[in-house]
RNA sequence: GGGGCGUUGGCUCAGUUGGUUAGAGUGCAUCGUUGACAUCGAUGAGGUCAGAGGUUCGAGUCCUCUACGCCCCACCA
C-alpha cells in the first residue's frame, strides 16, 4: 500500500479519469463486501430499492444511491460489515408494455407469438438491456457487494415467492373469486387500488328520466351514461319528499325496458344532482355494496377491452365511449335526456399507460391484508420500527387500518405465475412442489392459472428473499434483519408497507428497524420532472458536466427528510467548485509536506493560537457531524463540513499556515505540516460518504502507509479548546475590520500600513505575523498614551487598534462610521441589559445561557466606552 | 370530506432539546492574479423569518386561527 513515488497533484480533479478507475480499485479489491470487516463486527445491512431492470436512469435513483452510499460508507468506517445488496425488479407492466412495443414494430404482437416465446423474448429484451441501471449504479459510485445481486425472477427468489404464496394459501389469507377490481382495458389486466391514480377533469354530468310503472319518472343524473345498460336499481333518499311515493315501485332501464326497482336508501345524497341514484353494481364500487346490501343482480356489460357486450342490447360490440354517445343520442330521440352540464369530477387512470380504468367483474386472487396490517401497525406503534421523518407514521397507520384486500393477480405473462393449478372439475389444488394430481378428485390432468402475480408481492420479499429465504442460509442468519430501508415517501403503500407486513409475516421478525423516506427530486421551479414538459435534468449528462461526486453532494445537501427538493444547475456547478477547493487544499498541503512528512497526530501542547483552533474547530466538526448523523440529519452535516472547509480551513488556517511554511524554522514548519495533515485527513474522512471519488483520490496523494479512505477509520473528537477559539475570533474579526477600513479608504491592496494597539497586545504581538498576512498589517505597536489623531480605530471587544493613515482619514466619514458602529453597539446593549435586567430570565435560563450573555454584555460595554472614546478625541 | 407539507434577502434553500447581531449558494456592487485555487480571493448592499393571537424570562423555532401554494388518502352519482 506504500506509495513512495507520488505523482504531484495535476491541477484540477479529473473525474472523468478517476471515476470509473477508483471504482475498480474499490470494487477489485473486495472492498464493498461486509467481509472485509471480520467475522466478529456487527453487521449494517441494506437491501437497495431495486430499479426496474430495463428502466432508465432519473434523479430519483442517483438520490437513493447517494443517500444510501453515504450510510454505508459511514458505517463501513465505522467497523461495521457493512453490505448493501443491488438488485433489479422484473417490474411486470412496465417491461411486458415495451416487449409489447417492440413485436408490434416487427408487426407482431404477444398473443401471436404465444406465451413461451414471448417470455423467451422477454428475457432476451432484459439480457439486452438489463445491464445497463447496473452499470449506472458503478457509475453513481454505490459501494454494493456485486456478489450478491439479485434479480426478482431469479430462481432462488421465485422460491421465496412461491412459498410465501403457499403459506397464505394454507392460512387461508389467499382467496379467488368474482369480485369488482379496477380493470385496464388497455393493458387488459387487472391492477391494485394503489395503481390507480386519480385526477380531477372536466366532465359532462348528463341529466335523464327514469321511467317508473304508470307514467311517472325520476330524474337521474351521471357521469357515465353507458353504464345506464347495466342498472339494476334507482335509489333515493327514504326521507325525500320529491321521490318517497315511487320507493318500491318498477322503473324502466332506458331503451332496453328491463324492469328494475326503485329503492330507497340513506347512502343517497338528497342535495347532489337530482337527488336519485342509478345503481350499477357491476361497474362501481358504490354502487356494488348497495347490491350486496339489497341482495340486487349485477349485470357486467363490459367485454375485457372495455366494449358493450350481449348484455347491452342493441349496443353491444361498441365502444364504451361511442355507446355512450349513442345512448345518450337514441335517449335524446325518445326525450328521456333533461339536459347535460359541464362537471368536474375524479377520473381514475392507470399508473401505467394512463387510460381511463374500468370498475369490472372479474375472477381474480386476493390476499386477505387485515391480520398481516395488525402486525405492521404493531410494529411501528411500539417503536421496533421508526419512521423518518416521523410524519410519515400517521400516513401509514392510516393507510393500514383501513386497508382493504390485495387483488395480487395480473393478467399478464411477465412475472411469477401463479403457482395454482386447477383440473376439469374445477378445483383448485396449491402445493409445493407443483403437483401432480388434483387435490380433490385426484385428476392428473392439471393446467397452471394462467396469471402472474402483481410485483410488488415479490418486491414485497426483497429483504429476506434476498438473502436466501425460505432456505436457512448463513447469509439470512449473519444479515437479517437489515438495518435501514431508504426510499422515495411515494411508494410507502405499494412497496415499504408491504415488506413489513411480509416480512413480519413470514420471517416473524421486523425486515429493518429504520424507514428513512426521501422526497421527490423537481426542477428548479418545483415542477415536477417528465418529459412531457421537457424539463428533465439527465443524471448522466449532468455527471458527465460536473462529476458525479458534484451531484452526489448536491442531492445530499439539497434538502431535507421526506421533503421535495428542487434542483438547479447553478447548485451543481457549485459542488463541483467545492469538489475544487477541496482538491487546491489538498493540491497545496501535499506540496509542502517537505522530504518527512509528519506521522504522528499533532499535539497541541504549545502550539499557537491559530494551531491550536483549527485543531479545535475540526474535532468539533467531528463531534457535530455525529450528532447530526445520529439524527439522520445527512443535508446539514454536509453543510457543516462545506463549511468548515471552505470558510475556515481554507480560508483561515491555509493562508496563516504559510507563514510558518515559508519560514526558515524547521521545527514550526514540522507542527505546520502535521496540523495541516491531520485536517485534511480529518476532512476526506468526513467527506468521503459525500464525494467518494475525489475523496479517495486526494487521499491517494497523502504520504505514508495508509488504508485506503474507503475502509480507513472513521474519525472521533478528541480535542477542544475554547480559549484557542476565542482568541482566534477576536483576531479574525479584527482582521475582517482592518480589510474593511482598507476597503472603505480605498488603501491599495499591496500597500502595507502599521498599526497601534490598545489592549490584548500580547495576543496581537504573538500573531503579529497573521496579521501581517492576511491584511497586510506590518507592524503592531503597543499605545502608550493619548490617540493618534491622523488614524482610523477599530474596536473589538477590550481591543482597539488604531491604523495611522496619514491623509487618508476624512474625518467626517471616521465620525459617521464609529456612530453608526456606535448605534448598533448600543441597541446590542440595550437588549443585553433588558434580559440581565429581567428577573425571569436569571431565575428560569439556563446558568450557562446567563453567564454567556453576562460575557456579550462586558465585551459590547468595551467596545462601546472605546467607541466613544475615540470620537470624543477625533479632531473636529 | 380527512390528513400532511410549505410560506425566511431578487431567485433557490438551510436553520431539530426555544437562548449571541437569522445563515448559505446564486444574482448584484466595488476591488484584486508573479509562488493551492478565476471551478478563485477581499469588501459591501440586500430580510418587520406570510398575517393575527397565544404560551414563555425569551419564539424563525412550540400552540391556535387566517391567507396563499403544493401533496397524499377518501365512494359524491
Amino acid at each position: 500500500m506504500t506509495m513512495p513515488n507520488i505523482p504531484e497533484m495535476s491541477k484540477t480533479f479529473d473525474f472523468a479519469e478517476s471515476e470509473p478507475r477508483l471504482y475498480k480499485y474499490w470494487e477489485s479489491n473486495g472492498w464493498f463486501k461486509p467481509e472485509v470487516a471480520g467475522v466478529d463486527a456487527k453487521p449494517f445491512v441494506i437491501a437497495i430499492p431495486p430499479p426496474n431492470v430495463t428502466g432508465e436512469l432519473h434523479l430519483g435513483h442517483v438520490m437513493f444511491v447517494s443517500l444510501e452510499d453515504l450510510m454505508i460508507r459511514y458505517e463501513r468506517m465505522r467497523g461495521k460489515a457493512a453490505l448493501w445488496i443491488p438488485g433489479t425488479d422484473h417490474a411486470g407492466i412496465a417491461t411486458q408494455l415495451g416487449v409489447e412495443k417492440m413485436l408490434r414494430n416487427e408487426g407482431t404482437s404477444r398473443e401471436e407469438i404465444g406465451r413461451e416465446e414471448f417470455l423467451h423474448r422477454t428475457w432476451e429484451w432484459k439480457e439486452k438491456y438489463g445491464g445497463a441501471i447496473v452499470n449506472q449504479l458503478r457509475r453513481m459510485g454505490a459501494s454494493v457487494d456485486w456478489d450478491r445481486e439479485r434479480f426478482t425472477l431469479d430462481e432462488s427468489l421465485s422460491v421465496a415467492v412461491r412459498e410465501a404464496f403457499i403459506t397464505l394459501w394454507d392460512q387461508g389469507l389467499i382467496y379467488r373469486g368474482p369480485r369488482l377490481i379496477n380493470w385496464s382495458p388497455g393493458l387488459q389486466t387487472a391492477v391494485s387500488d394503489v395503481e390507480v391514480e386519480r385526477a380531477e377533469e372536466q366532465a359532462t354530468l348528463y341529466y335523464f328520466k327514469y321511467p317508473i310503472e304508470g307514467g311517472e319518472y325520476i330524474p337521474v343524473a351521471t357521469t357515465r351514461p353507458e353504464t345506464i345498460l347495466g342498472d339494476t336499481a334507482v335509489a333515493v333518499h327514504p326521507e325525500d319528499e320529491r321521490y318517497k311515493h315511487l320507493i318500491g315501485k318498477t322503473a324502466y332501464v332506458p331503451m332496453l325496458n328491463r324492469p328494475i326497482p326503485v329503492i330507497a336508501d340513506e347512502y343517497v345524497d338528497r342535495e347532489f344532482g337530482t337527488g336519485a341514484l342509478k345503481i350499477t353494481p357491476a361497474h362501481d364500487f358504490n354502487d356494488y355494496e348497495i347490491a350486496q346490501k339489497f341482495n340486487l343482480p349485477m349485470i357486467s356489460i363490459m367485454d375485457k377491452k372495455a366494449a358493450i357486450n350481449e348484455n347491452g342490447g342493441p349496443y353491444t360490440g361498441l365502444d364504451r365511449f361511442a355507446a355512450r354517445k349513442k345512448l345518450w343520442a337514441d335517449m335524446e330521440a325518445m326525450g328521456l335526456t333533461i339536459k347535460t352540464e359541464a362537471h368536474t369530477l375524479i377520473i381514475p387512470r392507470t399508473q401505467r399507460g394512463g387510460e381511463i380504468v374500468e370498475p369490472m367483474i372479474s375472477e381474480q386472487w386476493f390476499v386477505k391484508m387485515e391480520p398481516l396490517a395488525a402486525k405492521a401497525i404493531e410494529a411501528v406503534r411500539s417503536g421496533q420500527i421508526k419512521i423518518v421523518p416521523e410524519r410519515f407514521e400517521k400516513v401509514y397507520f392510516n393507510w393500514l387500518e383501513n386497508i382493504k384486500d390485495w387483488c395480487i393477480s395480473r393478467q399478464l405473462w411477465w412475472g411469477h405465475r401463479i403457482p395454482a393449478f386447477y383440473c376439469e372439475n374445477g378445483h383448485i389444488t396449491v402445493e409445493r412442489g407443483g403437483p401432480v394430481k388434483c387435490a380433490t378428485c385426484g385428476s392428473r390432468h392439471l393446467t397452471q392459472d394462467p396469471d402472474v402475480l402483481d410485483t410488488w408481492f415479490s418486491s414485497g420479499l426483497w429483504p429476506f428473499s434476498t438473502l436466501g429465504w425460505p432456505q436457512q442460509t448463513p447469509d439470512l442468519a449473519r444479515y437479517y434483519p437489515t438495518d435501514v430501508l431508504e426510499t422515495g415517501y411515494d411508494i410507502l403503500f405499494f412497496w415499504v408497507a408491504r415488506m413489513i407486513m411480509m416480512g413480519l409475516w413470514f420471517t416473524d421478525e421486523i425486515p429493518f428497524h429504520t424507514v428513512y423516506l426521501h422526497g421527490l427530486v423537481r426542477d428548479e421551479n418545483g415542477n415536477k420532472m417528465s418529459k412531457s414538459k421537457g424539463n428533465v435534468i439527465d443524471p448522466l449528462i449532468t455527471m458527465d458536466k460536473y462529476g458525479t461526486d458534484a451531484l452526489r453532494f448536491t442531492l445530499l445537501t439539497g434538502g431535507t427528510p421526506g421533503n421535495d427538493q428542487n434542483l438547479a444547475e447553478s447548485r451543481v456547478e457549485y459542488s463541483r467548485n467545492f469538489g475544487n477547493k477541496l482538491w487546491q487544499i489538498a493540491k497545496f498541503v501535499t506540496s509542502n509536506l517537505g522530504d518527512n512528512p509528519p506521522t504522528e497526530k499533532p499535539d497541541p501542547k504549545g502550539l499557537s493560537t491559530p494551531d491550536r483552533w483549527i485543531l479545535s474547530r475540526v474535532n468539533g466538526l467531528v463531534a457535530t457531524v455525529q450528532r447530526l448523523f445520529d439524527n439522520h440529519q445527512y443535508g446539514e452535516a454536509g453543510w457543516q463540513i462545506q463549511s468548515f472547509v471552505w470558510d475556515e480551513f481554507a480560508d483561515w488556517y491555509v493562508e496563516i499556515s504559510k507563514n510558518a511554511l515559508y519560514s526558515t524554522d524547521e521545527h514550526q514548519k514540522q507542527i505546520t505540516r502535521g496540523i495541516l495533515l491531520h485536517t485534511l485527513e480529518t476532512s476526506l474522512k468526513l467527506l468521503h460518504p459525500y464525494m467518494p471519488f475525489v475523496t479517495e483520490e486526494i487521499w491517494r496523494h497523502l504520504p505514508g502507509e495508509r488504508k485506503p479512505l474507503i475502509i480507513s477509520q472513521w474519525p472521533t473528537a478528541w480535542y477542544s479548546d475554547d480559549k484557542a477559539e476565542a482568541d482566534m475570533n477576536t483576531i479574525k474579526d479584527l482582521i475582517v475590520k482592518v480589510r474593511n477600513i482598507r476597503s472603505e479608504y480605498g488603501v491599495e491592496p499591496g500597500k502595507r500600513i502599521t498599526a497601534m494597539a490598545f489592549g490584548a497586545f500580547d495576543l496581537l504581538e504573538a500573531n503579529a505575523n497573521v496579521f501581517a498576512r492576511l491584511c497586510n498589517v506590518e507592524k503592531i505597536a503597543r499605545l502608550e498614551g493619548g490617540t493618534p489623531e491622523q488614524s482610523a480605530a477599530i474596536v473589538s471587544g477590550d481591543v482597539t487598534l488604531y491604523l495611522p493613515l496619514a491623509g487618508m482619514v476624512d474625518f467626517a466619514a471616521e465620525r459617521e462610521r464609529l456612530n453608526k458602529e456606535l448605534a448598533n453597539v448600543a441597541a446590542q446593549i440595550e437588549k443585553s441589559e433588558k434580559m440581565l435586567g429581567n428577573e425571569g430570565f436569571i431565575a428560569r435560563a439556563k446558568p450557562e445561557v446567563v453567564a454567556r450573555e453576562r460575557t456579550k454584555l462586558a465585551e459590547l460595554t468595551q467596545t462601546r466606552d472605546a467607541l466613544q472614546e475615540r470620537l470624543t478625541a477625533l479632531p473636529v
